[in-house]
DNA sequence: GTCTATACATGGATAGAC
DNA sequence: GTCTATCCATGTATAGAC
């Protein structure tokens, strides 16, 4: 076994320095210390920090969205979808990815590289969540009201701002997970075929989406 | 009228450029040349830079506490909570007090006092919600299955992720609202007595909450 | 309360020897 | 590819005059 690349090194003590420093603390200095090389290798290897951030993200998400796109693939009930939100978000406990995307997405205001990362990154991440979302409104009454691709980004972005405040607002830790599932169990209940007759959902959906319609735009 | 305070400029002008700079482009001196007064009043003012951070947070989160308790208090339905979300976030839109949050969040992972005010606001910001939510569930079939207060918490961090993310991933913009007003659609349809028997429901609710709980505890 | 001046640390980035 | 040395900008914070 070759020993790791300085290039590799580098990718991976940012990832630390970030996640233990947060944005605001990473430096070419602190970076190259936590890879223990010489600071203007990261230059050579990188071109800049931001560069380096930039790179280091792409590859956190793609392990992100291969995780996801597996853990994801055999769900077949809202019930099942939020258990599995909960296996990944106690899986990522404490790791060095969980603690990454929240700074990146904080820097990614200002600094145009890590925001282009990103920008890739959330499309990684979307997709395995509307390829299961769709799997699970087709054939049902939602089908024709839910907009499959709006809600996997909303879902995304949900589950994110639990990832996000957790640690910080320390009591939101695993509090968020039954209040999902009790919410998932009477969406699927829903959509039981017997428990609502699906036309009558049908029908009384689209008078609710009419009247939130006009609700928008008063007097 | 009276001038502005130094003390109160500074406060202001630490909410901008922590909106436009990010919390790792926010220093003494950037503050200051916000304000129009010298660096070093920074320091006489408010002690520290996190100081004044810690400060201008706990005002603006206070300002956010106010808006959104007025905005909730007339709520009688999921339907009508997540429209008040939609205008929530359409005021927000662009404005200081939103981009401060989530770059505050990130600071706070590495400096004590600003996660000590965010953990404070936090609190104030669930409150209404939770408030809303018990009224919303108060002699519903949902009353006995969902646990409000980490419900109320879960939609807080679920709403500040769609925050967090807009601007960032820029075509999530005005898609989380149809979604989520559809999801609310069912839910107030679940409650509604007449379309699903509340003993029904309430039966099969409690059924589906065992189901989850033996699977998150397999073989 | 406000200013100038300054000490001192840290950070981005490059030049040039090896 | 890696190292030392260095330039220069920016940042925190304080001392002391006004």
């Amino acid at each position: 076994m070759t020993a790791t690349s300085t290039r590799q090194r580098l990718l991976d003590a940012a990832l630390v320095v970030v996640a233990r420093e947060g944005i605001a603390g990473t430096s070419a200095r602190v970076i190259a210390a936590e890879a223990d090389v010489n600071q203007a290798l990261v230059f050579y290897h990188h071109g800049s920090v931001d560069e380096l951030l930039a790179t280091a993200s792409r590859d956190v998400s793609a392990r992100r969205a291969a995780r996801y796109t597996d853990a994801l693939q055999d769900i077949t009930s809202f019930t099942a979808l939020t258990a599995v939100a909960r296996r990944l978000h106690d899986e990522e406990q404490g790791s060095v990815d969980r603690l990454v995307l929240t700074q990146l997405l904080a820097g990614a205001r200002t600094r145009p590289l890590i925001a282009a990362a990103l920008r890739a990154n959330m499309a990684l991440l979307v997709a395995p969540v509307e390829a299961t979302l769709a799997r699970l409104v087709a054939g049902t009454a939602l089908e024709e009201v839910l907009p499959v691709p709006e809600l996997a980004r909303t879902v995304a972005a949900g589950f994110l701002g639990l990832e996000l405040l957790d640690g910080v607002v320390t009591d939101i830790e695993a509090a968020p997970f039954p209040a999902l599932e009790a919410i998932a169990g009477v969406v699927d209940l829903a959509l039981q075929a017997g428990t609502i007759e699906t036309a009558v959902l049908r029908r009384r959906l689209r008078r609710a989406n009419a009247e939130v319609a006009s609700d928008a735009e008063p007097g």
